[in-house]
DNA sequence: GAGCACTGC
């Protein structure tokens, strides 16, 4: 385990609620447990006859150490704080209905005790009855911190150490044993075990848990697990989820029983706009106060023809529906505006809670980054909470620095109250559990997929009541709460019962290379089977995007580099830009690169420095117009100052993350791996050995050009200023995040991309610039034009002239390239250095011919 | 001329 981990580990299990001793006769047993307790996967039996023998003795000893450890005081103390969970009250219930049925749906509140009780009582009953060496328990979680602490959790609830009977398995993580009986593991590990074991052979029971949240792995799972069950009708499958939907999967599951568990939180009051107005007596004001004197009514804006809640909202008679309420409330009801959010009524919340209610920390929900910050500064303007020895203000965004900073668990000093400004990060990936009063704005940022113009989009909008019950539920994890939402009783009344699910709002093509990798048959067939199909357009840009990057032929079969693709976890013009990497002696750069695109940004957005945040990202690009390039030259440097003992200040310095960077060099030696399975490379020759031209940056904007494609940006010139033009959408820009953001003019005339997406424009996050050379050689396939002069590519959106001769050249290379490439693909072995060093040299000296901008 | 929800193999 890493001691990233460790810490992480340590940290959760200090915040669980209760306080775990385990006294030294337990520790003795565990120790007796790990002579005596034979090594399945080591000391196999010779026999079938031996093998039955074996596994008896096995069930006898798991049972006895079970007693053993059951009758010790610290075990006796751990039993009686389990029996207070609700879901011990349903124990005979569930162990009953997991042996009479091979599905069942389990919904269950925070706090109930499903996640940590329900696979222990299995594993207790199946140790019991003296097949605990048979049983084979799985529970995935959707996130890693939970399958960790879970496990965590359930191991000293047992008094044993974790990775014994009780493990877990993440990406690049596992603590497990041949003794481990059950396993906590993402919902990606277990799809990713499929692969090898279609029918989960030897695994007796499944959880799968937080189903309700409708991830798109969990969706997925569920399509092969309802294929699966009637070839292992003695698997049991049990689903657990918030108490919200659990019909809809008992329905798709052909009306599996429902066991619901009430939950075990404090009650949280909750108090909408119009009563948060009436006690702060804020008075909102409308955009025409200003200069329309008193005209009250409210006119319907156009930007809120979208959002069907605001609108229902105008046409409420406010003087009817809110007669009760005063004057000045009812002026502020008519004033306010569903489509942006008012700052002020937020300060305004705060400093109420904070002059008229107890102690106990305040979290605000809101959008992103941007409100943070001006929240913040409004905060720090304010005469009351300004006073920062009386108030803790943190940010908590998923790309700030301060995410993982202790002050945001820990309890500040008395007479100090803690306000966290969060995003949705809040809602269920940390917990923060002083929590008393929650303030939600009622929205978040929401990506949803525009499949007419293959854009993905991340737009504000209103939460489900699902997300607005567990935001409340945050104010009462310790005593009762209060949740104040700033938005009208009636608004929450129509908001959606749930988001949509996830595979309804992204992009499909990795998911769709997994059906076919897992041989579930046609996709299209395939995910019509789902809870809720996608739109068969998004399927079909998928299915097309596959074929054009040349991992699908038209038959819609894998080809031998979809197979490849298939192998590597990550989207596949990733995995393309990872492998033609390693063939044309780019492997170092396109590991990098690799891992950066597939986990998350490493450069972090401090809230207060923000241009100098800007300037360290730009000096690693330095003048390559990359952002690739400027986080291939971030790790570069990162490892350097690693081996020079300097990686904090470092980090520090120059805006970047150390958790995020470390979890890079962790994927980079699990893509090697993967490589050197499948016999791209042959790890013990070292990275090097395939890197020759991972100095060279034309080659490496070449192979990100191979790999991104056809993710392409045409720049064109237009006076002193260049603009920037995509086949799908027309007219884009570059994000202000990126290193060509405000970038006059370009060397070269192309851009490729990893990201598109449209928030208040269309924006292209991370670009790096390419000449014509790059694209012609490493680009899609291209054709004569139809006029007969030159060439054309992305059917015909981009055309290419020159002489004769030069096409004839380029032609010919091209040729010879995909000649080399494919034989590569199909023969993984094949020596490039030997094979093909004089066409890769070619092509490299083509590419440092070509930085002359036209 | 101006922006960066969150997971996961």
């Amino acid at each position: 385990m890493s001691t990233e981990t460790e810490r992480r580990v340590e940290n959760l299990l200090a915040r669980s609620k209760e306080t775990l001793t385990i006294n030294d006769s337990t520790t003795t047993s565990i120790q007796m447990a790990r002579q005596s307790v034979p090594n399945v996967a080591v000391s196999k039996p010779e026999s079938t006859e031996d093998d039955n023998a074996f596994k008896e003795k096995f069930n006898i000893e798991l049972r006895d150490l079970q007693n053993s450890r059951k009758a010790t005081p610290s075990a006796r103390v751990m039993q009686s704080f389990r029996e207070k969970l609700p879901a011990f009250k349903v124990k005979d219930e569930f162990l009953k209905a997991v042996a009479d049925n091979q599905v069942l749906v389990v919904s269950g509140e925070t706090g109930c005790g499903k996640t940590t009780q329900l696979p222990q009582f299995i594993l207790e009953e199946e140790i019991e009855r003296l097949q605990g060496a048979k049983c084979n328990i799985i529970c995935t979680q959707p996130r890693r911190i939970s399958a960790i602490s879970v496990a965590a959790r359930i191991a000293s609830e047992r008094g044993e150490n974790l990775g014994e009977t009780v493990g877990y398995q993440i990406r690049l993580e596992a603590k497990r044993s041949a003794q481990t009986r059950l396993l906590f593991c993402t919902t990606g590990v277990l799809l990713r075990r499929l692969v090898q074991e279609p029918d989960l052979g030897g695994v007796s029971h499944l959880l799968v848990d937080e189903i309700h949240e409708r991830g798109m792995n969990e969706d997925f799972l569920i399509i092969i697990l309802r294929d699966l069950l009637p070839r292992r009708p003695d698997l049991r499958l049990i689903l657990m989820s918030a108490t919200i939907n659990a019909e809809l999967f008992s329905t798709y599951f052909g009306n599996a029983p429902i066991i619901h568990i009430p939950g075990l939180t404090y009650p949280v009051a909750e108090v909408f706009l119009e009563d948060v107005v009436e006690k702060t007596r804020y008075r909102i004001k409308s955009e025409f106060d200003n200069f329309q004197g008193n005209s009250r009514r409210r006119r319907r804006q156009p930007s809120t023809k979208n959002d069907p809640l605001t609108e229902m909202f105008e046409d409420v008679d406010i003087d009817a529906q809110y007669k009760n309420y005063s004057m000045s409330t009812r002026q502020s009801l008519e004033a306010w505006d569903g489509t942006q959010l008012d700052l002020g009524l937020v300060e305004a919340t705060i400093e109420y809670i904070c002059r008229h209610e107890k102690d106990g920390a305040i979290l605000v929900f809101l959008t992103g980054w941007d409100e943070i910050s001006k929240l913040l500064d409004k905060i720090k303007g304010n005469n009351f909470l300004g006073n920062s020895s009386r108030f803790l203000v943190l940010p908590l965004h998923g790309s700030m620095p301060t995410v993982n900073q202790r002050e945001i668990f820990d309890r500040p000093p008395s007479n100090v109250r803690k306000i966290v400004l969060a995003t949705n990060i809040a809602e269920s990936s940390i917990t923060i559990d002083d929590v008393v009063y929650v303030i939600d704005c009622g929205k978040a940022k929401e990506t949803s997929y525009d499949a007419l113009n293959k854009l993905a989009c991340l737009l504000p909008s209103w939460i489900s009541k699902a997300s607005a019950h567990q935001r409340r539920g945050r104010a009462g994890r310790v005593q009762p709460g209060v949740c104040y939402r700033l938005y009208p009783k009636v608004i929450h009344d129509a908001m959606p019962q749930y988001q949509l699910p996830e595979i309804l709002r992204t992009p499909l093509q990795e998911l769709c290379l997994n059906i076919k990798s897992l041989q579930l048959g046609a996709v299209a067939t395939f995910l019509a089977k789902a809870l809720q199909p996608p739109d068969p357009l998004s399927v079909k840009n998928a299915l097309e995007l596959l074929k054009t990057i040349g991992a699908l032929d038209e038959m819609e079969e894998l080809t031998p580099l979809g197979c490849h693709l298939c192998t590597l976890p990550l989207d596949p013009n990733i995995g393309k830009m990872l492998l033609i990497g390693s063939v044309f002696q780019c492997l170092d750069p396109a590991l990098t690169i690799a891992a950066a695109l597939a986990h998350r940004d490493p450069f972090v957005l401090p809230i207060n420095r923000k241009e100098e945040a800007d300037a360290a990202k730009r000096s690693f690009a330095g003048d390559s117009c990359s952002d690739h390039i400027a986080l291939l030259k971030a790790f570069e440097a990162w490892k350097d100052a690693k081996r020079s003992g300097k990686e904090r200040a470092f980090c520090w310095e120059n805006f970047l993350s150390p958790m995020t960077l470390q979890m890079m060099e962790d994927m980079r030696n699990q893509f090697l791996d993967l490589l050197s399975d499948i016999g791209f490379v042959n790890k013990a020759r070292g990275v090097k050995a395939y890197s020759q031209y991972g100095d060279d940056l034309e080659m490496v904007c070449a192979i990100l050009c191979a790999g991104l494609y056809p993710n392409v940006i045409q720049c064109k010139r237009r006076g002193k200023r260049t603009a920037f033009y995509n086949k799908e959408v027309g007219k884009v820009d570059m994000h202000p995040s990126s290193v060509n953001a405000g970038v006059h003019l370009f060397p070269l005339p192309y851009m490729v991309y990893s990201e598109k997406v449209k928030t208040t424009g269309i924006y292209i996050r991370d670009s790096t610039n390419i000449s014509d050379y790059a694209l012609l050689l490493f680009g899609g396939s291209f054709m004569p034009s139809k006029t007969g002069e030159g060439i054309d590519m992305l059917g015909g959106y981009l055309h290419f002239s020159a002489p004769k001769s030069v096409i004839q050249l380029i032609q010919r290379l091209r040729g010879e390239l995909d000649k080399l490439l494919q034989r590569k693909i199909e023969e993984p072995g094949l020596d490039i250095p030997a094979e093909g060093k004089a066409v890769v040299a070619a092509a490299v000296e083509l590419l440092h011919n070509q930085n002359v901008y036209h």
